[in-house]
DNA sequence: TTCTTATTTAGAATTATTCCAAGTATTGAC
DNA sequence: GTCAATACTTGGAATAATTCTAAATAAGAA
């Protein structure tokens, strides 16, 4: 799926943070580059892994830390399609997700057409913010890591 | 949102299990039962908790591979809206979930019209088999124990 | 009944996330 | 710019969630 240009960093996110009363720090920057610089879902540990190689001195609480602030600011998005660690995607378009239930791989897929989002019956005072829609399935033959793992039946 | 007739849990399970290659095990019907005697969103604690009042010798990684084996042959469902504890709904209608950021708590909601289900763009060779629907935000004055967390702002 | 093999069990191990207390840095007021 | 207030960062401990292990048991096929 195309991804949106990317957004840069210094200046919206400094606004966006600050609409929520959260601070700007290097290590929020940093975490929010590093999401923008590969754009795929990585979870926590893995957005850690890679915050510390141009940042060593980060450190995992903080990792959570700015995830949240990030996530509580707009800019990133949290993606739970199973009992593993959250992933996150910073990919802000309106989009779903495909979660290949055989290597586990997460795709962002476009929503088609007119309603793109479902409507739902929720009662009058439930106030919706967010939709998150994920598909399960396989991703068979795109992806080489298919098949290695043990088959949904 | 209104639930299906209650499935009577023997033979139909017996016969869904089997279709799966798993076997009918007197844990598995007695979990199967604890789910439709409560139709909420339990967690896997949660569910060892309450199976193990009328069946005290059950363990937790029984529950475990029972809620797998209820998943896998279709009488249960996943439901993962955050970073804490999968949660399970043994509702098999077609509905979304609606997830209160300020109390926690889950409730089924029903989608309407057509189409109820959103249609994507898949590549081609991604089979899809299922697609899990979260609505975020806040339940308000529904609920009682709303009000009492830190507000999401 | 017997055999094969999936399942159950308790508990250990691992993974994911949160909490804590002390030090540091950002922001707003002056 | 300086200062104060307070949010943020840090490493590590603590907790929560889930998986693994090995031995005992039970389901289902023959």
């Amino acid at each position: 799926m195309a991804t949106d240009p990317l957004p840069v960093s210094g200046d919206s996110l400094n606004q966006r943070l600050a609409e929520k009363g959260l601070r700007f720090t290097s290590q929020r920057k940093h975490v929010y580059e590093v999401l923008l610089g590969q754009r795929d879902h990585p979870s926590a540990e893995e957005v850690f892994i890679r915050a510390k190689q141009s940042k060593p001195e980060i450190s995992m609480a903080t990792v959570y830390n700015t995830l949240d602030a990030l996530v509580k600011c707009g800019v990133v998005r949290q993606v739970n399609v199973d009992r593993g660690a959250t992933l996150y995607c910073s990919n802000m378009n309106e989009h779903a997700h495909f979660c290949c239930d055989d290597c586990g791989k997460v795709f962002d897929v476009n929503l088609k057409n007119s309603p793109r989002v479902p409507e739902v019956d929720v009662p009058g005072d439930f106030e919706v913010r967010s939709i998150d829609i994920a598909l399960h399935g396989r991703c068979t033959d795109m992806c080489e890591d298919c098949g290695r793992r043990e088959a949904y039946t």
